[in-house]
DNA sequence: TAATATCATAAGGTTTGCCTATTAATTAAT
DNA sequence: ATTAATTAATAGGCAAACCTTATGATATTA
């Protein structure tokens, strides 16, 4: 399948509709809302991407990815982790910051340079946030796990991925230690949506469900 | 100094007006010329550059960039050779596509990249093409060379730079041999601007003035 | 000095992506 | 089941960078 070199605001779109909803429908104000824009332009590029059959729009109802659509978004999630790999494996820039200068480059990637660096990266099958890497053709098996948000108090997990972009939001987890492969336990959960207490590296760290929501786990059954 | 980021556009032009003038005037139209565009499109441009203090232009005369827009300009030449080294020695890609492929990245660096790249590769002094890389504070001096178009027939010369930016002529090039540290005898020049004739690596070799004009050579005395 | 070539501006158009304000549809609450 | 609140979509418009064609203005050169 192929296609004309799309603009960064449609790459970002499309990269936002599989980060949301995968091969589920979305709504469009969600869409909005992740890339801070109006409803109205997210509409407007809904149906322009539909003209362009990389979207299926029902109105009222949200859009889902067509095939097309879908892996031109997977393309794009590609780059960027393949991005946040050379960055943060070979030129050394902080965790935290990878996330926003990989989305500058991705959209500047040419495919010769994309299968170029994965060749360099040795064939990488996870970025550094912990979230796998689609192959060239696109596909790519989503990441098992449950937002720590939803971890009753008590409970074990082992963090898988950090789902954050915006870069002071990472720095904050990553001050706190909360990075992939990390341990942390529920010490408690705040009532009326507060915060949860965690325990990290032997150290206890209250955060807010917003935050803990971007914080993919998986159970560590207790032994 | 401090100043917003630039768009695309705007970078080209600057770095146009760098590899076209250097620290001289250059016409606008010369300008459009080598940016593909239509001359009113470079003469607004120099308008809005003017406005923001990156250029200076005396109708008529032409333009020249201004310290700010020299550093400007630098700058994207360093971000663009810093990538061309990448893509070339690590990478592995061939040297035709390097220029074309780094033209993209260098727009979408952000200062902590390029930095964290001239680091990783051990800051070069040259690109794959031969022409010098900016320090970080934009300065860097001009290769001293002469185009092999004006060499005389008979005399011998070593490729000091490669200038073109054309992936199809950086291709034919690159096929007959004419890259950096090749050595080069003009064989025969045709009248009425007739190609050149030239030895490279024992093999006779027809080159047509115009792609002379991309090849910076240094003369080797006769021995 | 006059003809020619080059350069600049005027006026208007296209594309892409954004916005505010308004209207329509859906969903939730009485 | 209506009404109210929320959410989604459209109408209309703005701006940045491009473009074209036409028309002056300046510089070169014959
Ligand atoms: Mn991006
Ligand atoms: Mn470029
Ligand atoms: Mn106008
Ligand atoms: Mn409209």
């Amino acid at each position: 399948m192929i296609l004309q070199p799309l603009s960064e605001s449609t790459e970002m779109y499309l990269k936002a509709m599989v980060e949301l909803g995968g091969r589920e429908v979305v709504a469009v104000g969600r869409l909005a809302e992740r890339l801070s824009v109006t409803s109205v332009s997210a509409n407007e590029m809904m149906r322009r991407l539909g003209e362009q059959g990389l979207v299926s729009h029902t109105p009222y109802k949200g859009v889902t990815l067509t095939q097309m659509g879908r892996e031109a978004a997977c393309n794009v999630l590609r780059r960027q982790r393949l991005w946040e790999c050379f960055l943060y494996a070979h030129l050394k820039i902080e965790w935290p910051q990878v996330y926003e200068l990989a989305c500058d480059l991705e959209h500047a990637t040419a495919p010769a340079v994309t299968e170029a660096l994965a060749a360099f990266l040795g064939q990488p099958s996870h970025c550094p946030y912990g979230d796998p890497i689609p192959a060239a053709d696109g596909e790519f098996e989503p990441l098992l796990g449950i937002s720590l948000s939803v971890v009753g108090v008590g409970g074990h997990a082992r963090i898988l991925a950090v789902r954050a972009t915006d870069t002071d939001v990472l720095k904050y987890l990553y001050e706190r230690g909360l990075v992939p492969a990390c341990e942390v336990q529920v010490v408690e959960a705040a009532p009326l949506q507060g915060p949860l207490t965690l325990r990290v590296n032997g150290k206890e760290v209250a955060l807010g469900l917003a935050l803990a929501e971007f914080v993919i786990v998986e159970i560590i059954p207790a032994s």
